[in-house]
DNA sequence: GCCCATGTGGCACGTCGTGCCAAAAAGGCG
DNA sequence: CGCCTTTTTGGCACGACGTGCCACATGGGC
């Protein structure tokens, strides 16, 4: 059922990154506007026509380490930790999320912090927390009855997600690095707590 | 201090709305992908050139719409309903706002639903919804005590503006009318409540 | 070797959004 | 009213964006 991914694929996730990390350097160092497509293309060694097989605008070449975190998010709460409570589920891979687990989401961590910056990547950035937001919802639903009402399921989605991006969000603005205090992981729990602990939607999402 | 504006501002307004009317129009009919700003200019007897001194982007022509209810209920959870604790505040101002007091509102409110199916305007509404979040933000900062942690208030407000922003999406893809049950005005009392009750939050932002 | 499938580059094209300048309104003032 | 200043509008040109199309390369199976 879950294939692993074929080589092709995997060759493809690659380059998908090396883009990402091209085109994060640029919009760190200039701004996003004031750089093309063709720019990024260059510095990852690919033609401008290829860029746009990988991303369908330019801003969007750096969704892939803005959404490391949602993705890696998704998949801990859906595959781990059956049978726990959703919300008790729900911190416990948030904050597993929030830990980074090796150079890379470090590193994507810290360009999220530059990146949301650039107002221009706003809408990126709102994207990829719609995104995560639906894939939670699906998660989420999976784990419920059937007939349990979609619109509890949504706001438990949404009250989740909401509270990661604000954690995200405090966390870039701060100066705090990425792990020990005033972390993501750290304020990711905060949020996630103020945020779901007490609310009577938990009952009716089981 | 708060200055009537001007007439020219005024009459900018109103031009504003009258492009938004347009743009919606040709985006319900033929989405915002196959409809050049071009057209809007002519449906709004405007130049090219003239548009988009009114909008940075075509997409955006639709804001005036969209954005309408937010700005009202920001507005009214600043002027009105002080003395409340600021949970009462921002349910009551909210039923207030999403209580269509005219045709135009209900006007807006139709045009939402229809332009939220269009993929290419999830990042307006999005935006939207992130400018509510931030106008809010500062409206409750101004009602509590100098000092009170800004992340309470940013969890506050984003809490607040999901729970209306889940409600309009229900309500969209739902059939039921701008008034009655299954309206905006309901579900987004039930939203409100059902992600702020219970909250330690609210005992934090007063 | 061959073939087929998939990924890549180049080119042309329509649209987007902006800088620039000239024409046209709109608002005081004698 | 005429005159002048300020603001708004329109036209034009331009670089950048994103896509359809086709030709070329790579790479794996027979």
């Amino acid at each position: 059922m879950t294939g692993r991914p074929t080589l092709n694929q995997r060759r493809r996730e690659s380059t998908r990154l090396e883009i990402a990390r091209a085109a994060a350097a640029l919009f760190a160092a200039r701004g996003a506007e004031a750089t093309t497509a063709e720019e990024i293309a260059q510095a990852s060694g690919i033609s401008l026509r290829t860029f746009y097989r990988y991303f369908s605008e330019k801003e969007d070449a750096v969704a892939p380490l803005l959404a490391a975190g949602g993705e890696r998010w998704v998949r801990l709460f859906a595959e781990g930790s059956a049978g726990l409570p959703v919300r008790e589920a729900l911190e416990r891979s948030a904050a597993e999320s929030l830990t980074p687990p090796d150079d890379d989401a470090v590193e994507a961590m810290q360009w999220t912090r530059d990146l949301l910056r650039d107002p221009r990547l706003a809408s990126v950035w709102q994207r990829v927390h719609a995104d995560s937001e639906q894939r939670l919802h699906l998660a989420i639903a999976a784990r419920c009855p059937q007939g349990t009402d979609v619109l509890e399921i949504r706001l438990a989605a949404a009250a989740a997600t909401t509270a990661i991006r604000v954690a995200l969000e405090q966390w870039a603005v701060s100066g705090a690095a990425a792990t020990g205090p005033g972390s993501p992981r750290e304020l990711g729990a905060r949020c996630m707590h103020e945020l779901t602990a007490g609310l009577g939607l938990w009952a009716r999402v089981s």
